[in-house]
DNA sequence: ATGAAAGCGCTAACAA
DNA sequence: TTGTTAGCGCTTTCAT
């Protein structure tokens, strides 16, 4: 069934249908009426691929981000999910495993008549190829919205938070706490949140007159098993640190298995404080002073800043529009695991 | 640019293009490689949107799951994307959030064009509204491949897990401890698998002649809010279980957090079994014997048994296939929580 | 082995 | 306000 049927059952042409269809206002009310009637009737619903191929745009978006496991991302689809359901488009998600390579290979396998928008964390603050890809894609009109992780001289529009800022206040609390050797599990040097991260444990010490030890800050690279391996190495020096700062939920999850093998106890052994919460560790014993975000809320904004963008373009000239970078400010929420009882 | 510009450039018809574009034999060598040549130059892509319009059917799933946030919908996605990936397909995402009327609004609004097949772990097992839904599409040759919850009396395509025998083996481990007095925290009473959990509890109590008190079986609803009310009620009748039974990860998480609160420590004032792992509890003090399973593999093999169906429709006569239904066995990782102090 | 032409279902510019 | 018509880019008979 499609919209001739409709128009020789409504007695009107196939545009007339069409118009009705996309709430045009040049329709008598009547002939609207019986049209919308019909459709009803026979419970007719457009074709959309059609409509895409016509008009030369989709109602679909795509996410990609580097981990579909981490419940960061997890939570970040959830808003962007919620916020397209209610615009009605429709969330591809493609998953790029931390590397590169692979996400050059999903960018290039993207079909642009396919995507209204492209959300993305991309893997690398600075990888030429992504950044090709995605400036192509905002060339043939695909808007790009960055989320958690920025990219290095651009200016795509995203939804981030002020990593350096917390990740300081996050360290000047171990700080508090009496820490003068205080260690740092980093993520990738060439992510942005990476890499503010760690500045921000930089910032921290400075401040306070620490001097900073390059045989305390070890790659983690936001991995679970980088981290451990990490956490190793950091515990396993002549003068190992008392006190760790964690750059995400999986290098968090790293410390703890190194921990727990060694039977290393926090505030007893060493402390610890992370950036990215991990709910499920509110009913053990384990009592992590966090950065929290607001990450579902992040995703949600991600999609409302992609609609916005194409409303820009119906509106406005095209040529012409606003940039709109979004900074979400993280708190810390201390539990305990800053202290230090040899203190 | 499109396959006229390519059929100019090469000095062929559009139809030929097409034919080499889609590696038909009746090409002669000679015309297919330079015709492959100017495409290479151009880095020509075909439009996938009038394809699919123009043969009917596209290269996109739709994956809907309870909830984008549980770890486990993100492990069976995390599987899906993958084999999609290998075979070339898109991945739509969307949630239910366990939530039957959503479900049916997400289901309604999915444009069968857009859509090559449909995963599905679906609310209820017998939801007449979705059946139908899925049905219709089943009809309009979109292919049906079940997750974790089967559909009473449809013979959809699926991966499922060995539930109820689990659940009975899980039981009786708390059992052999001594366990007599056995609560259990059930999912929702129209989901499968909340139903066959629920049931090898009550077979693992029969086989051990241990009378089934209903006051032990208590909605949890797969859902971390209405795990901790439900524990609570366990917890608080006049002669409460010693030992409790939860059945998925979202209600262990609730029992944990009514434990935590009331100060209750597993094996000294408690004993639980779990259905689902909760991989970060493992750095914890929190070693819940739980019933594992192949998680990302189910999720793998869904979208496996999609593509073997639409081999299936290219190859034969499109009316008679096999139905493909897997079953996975968990198994149970003993972690000590099953023991209980007091006896 | 190749090309011409119709068609997939919809939109939009132009005419009326 | 409505209809006619020509695409959008591809596939697929049907000729040749």
């Amino acid at each position: 069934m499609n919209i001739y049927d409709i128009a020789k059952e409504a007695g009107v042409s196939p545009s007339t249908v069409s118009r009705v269809l996309n709430n045009r206002d040049n329709v008598k009310k009547g002939t609207r009426e019986k049209v919308l009637q019909v459709i009803e009737g026979k419970a007719y619903k457009p074709n959309l691929l059609a409509r895409s191929l016509s008009v030369g745009v989709s109602r679909n978006i795509a996410f990609l981000a580097p981990d579909i496991e981490n419940p960061f991302f997890s939570k970040i689809l959830h808003g962007i999910s919620d916020c397209a359901i209610e615009k009605d488009y429709n969330v591809f998600m493609f998953g790029t495993d931390e590397n590169t390579e692979r996400e050059h290979k999903i960018l290039e396998n993207l079909k642009p008549e396919m995507m209204m928008g492209l959300i993305i964390t991309p893997v690398s603050e600075r990888d030429e190829n992504t950044v090709e890809w995605l400036k192509r894609f905002e060339q043939q009109g695909i808007p790009i919205v960055l989320v958690d992780r920025d990219i290095r001289g651009c200016k795509f529009d995203g939804v981030f938070s002020n990593d350096e800022e917390s990740a300081c206040e996050a360290v000047e609390c171990l700080i508090e706490e009496g820490h003068k050797k205080i260690g740092v599990i980093t993520g990738p040097e060439t992510s942005k949140p990476g890499h503010d991260r760690c500045a921000g444990y930089k910032r921290a010490l400075k401040k306070h007159n620490i001097e900073i030890n390059e045989n305390y800050i070890v790659r983690g690279g936001f991995k679970e098993e980088g981290a451990y391996r990490a956490m190793k190495a950091l515990m396993e020096q002549k003068e190992p640190p008392t006190a760790v700062f964690s750059c995400n939920n999986m290098t968090t999850l790293g410390c703890l298995r190194y921990m727990q093998e060694k039977g290393m106890k926090l505030t007893r052994d060493i402390s610890m404080v992370c950036f990215d919460e991990i709910k499920e560790l509110e009913y053990t014993d384990i009592h992590l002073t966090s950065v929290a975000r607001p990450i579902y809320e992040m995703g949600y904004e991600a999609m409302h800043i992609l609609e916005k963008r194409y409303e820009d373009k119906e509106k406005r000239g095209s040529d012409r529009y606003i940039i709109r970078r979004h900074i979400v400010n993280p708190y810390l929420v201390k539990r305990g695991s800053e202290k230090y009882l040899q203190f």
